[in-house]
DNA sequence: ATATGTGAATTGATTCACAGCG
DNA sequence: CGCTGTGAATCAATTCACATAT
């Protein structure tokens, strides 16, 4: 089996959300063209991400949008619920907290955590802010599976070792700084100062659009 | 001019957060070793990745780190301020705006947007909530470069194209759809929702570490 | 002695072209 | 005929090895 470049899960859950909306309009076939347009890639690309995990289409057809939808979710792991906890509760963990429709996605909020005394006890969204110290007992009764840090950066590393050590199997991490973990657990950062950073350098550089992939 | 791969832009972000800590530390030499560590890339990578834009070494003894972070930040465009604005003034949006030093970064917060009457008027950090229709006015007379979307999935191609409209020339897409802008404006998506789905998929196939890049 | 800088080699990802199937 | 599925070819990125400079 050849390897399956990480660029291509991150198309597929694209390729799942644009499923989604084709769905709910009560569009039932699409095509590697039409996806590919939505997705900005190419056709290529599509039918290239989708093999590696099967064969999904009907040659001359397209595809199904609702078969390749559930063959998608399935592939990503997403036909069960994930039990996630969130590490700081200032602004940007209550927001995320908050975000609208946060768990009909799928993923059930199971703990707010801070390490800050005026903020333990306080109610979000029907949980109680527990201090760190609570973690490794939360996880394993409620079947926590990933956990997120919305810490300071200063906090990051403290707060990464405290869900490892719980036992959380991925982390999503919103400070601005690399986390260290054991290889087992998965770590996918979302550091939007980073992306103002690469805004800085493309804008910057305008000419280099054409040199770069 | 061999081309610059983009990986290679978001690493140097990286490594000049790397350096800034360094020196807040009042740490003066660093080496491609060190960086590659801390990174968590190979050395071989940081000195490809320093060498598409010059020299910044000494054979034998390694890197200045104050002297290496000011290239770095001149390389990234970030010698300047940028000015930006926020439309969607939701929580999240609010979260963003208020983000601690948010503006110690050298982006300066200029203008903060909604359409939801009942947001229009609010202050948030001084600045009044105004409707989207005053973006075009806001961008040419405040100079603004970037503009944050931070509003939901249904509204975030509308919000796009008003940024697009009034002159901006780069977005930080915080919503979780690809939105269409013309090809001289650069996007960079932020999107927490794609990044849950991707731990949903790594955590579900653990023995395909391996096999992933 | 030591660590950078860089062409060459290797590995990986994307694109292509067309075979295969409905 | 139309569109998928896929080996082959191309293109891009990373890794390597070592020449080079201090």
């Amino acid at each position: 089996m050849s390897t399956i470049p990480t660029a291509t899960i991150s198309r597929l859950v694209t390729y799942l959300r644009i499923l989604s909306q084709l769905e709910a309009q009560g569009i039932k076939k699409t095509s590697s063209d039409h996806l590919a347009e939505e997705a900005q890639v190419s056709a290529f690309q599509v039918r290239k991400d989708l093999a590696y995990f099967g064969r999904f289409g009907t040659r001359g057809a397209g595809y199904s949008v609702p078969t390749l939808r559930r063959e998608l979710r399935r592939i990503l792991g997403l036909t069960r619920a994930w039990n996630v906890v969130i590490v700081g509760m200032g602004r940007l963990g209550q927001a995320i907290a908050n975000y609208p429709s946060f768990d009909q996605y799928d993923f059930l909020l199971k703990g707010v955590f801070d390490i800050d005394p005026s903020k333990i006890g306080q109610k979000i969204l029907g949980l109680e802010v527990q201090h760190t110290d609570a973690l490794p007992t939360v996880v394993r009764e409620k079947g926590v599976d990933i956990g997120l840090i919305t810490v300071p950066q200063s906090a990051a590393q403290d707060a990464a070792d405290a869900l490892v050590r719980a036992g959380v199997k991925g982390i999503l991490n919103f400070a601005p700084t690399i986390i260290n973990v054991s290889r087992e657990v998965h770590v996918e950062p979302v550091d939007f100062l980073a992306g103002l950073k690469r805004l800085s350098f493309y804008i910057q550089n305008p000419q280099l659009k054409e040199e770069l992939a």
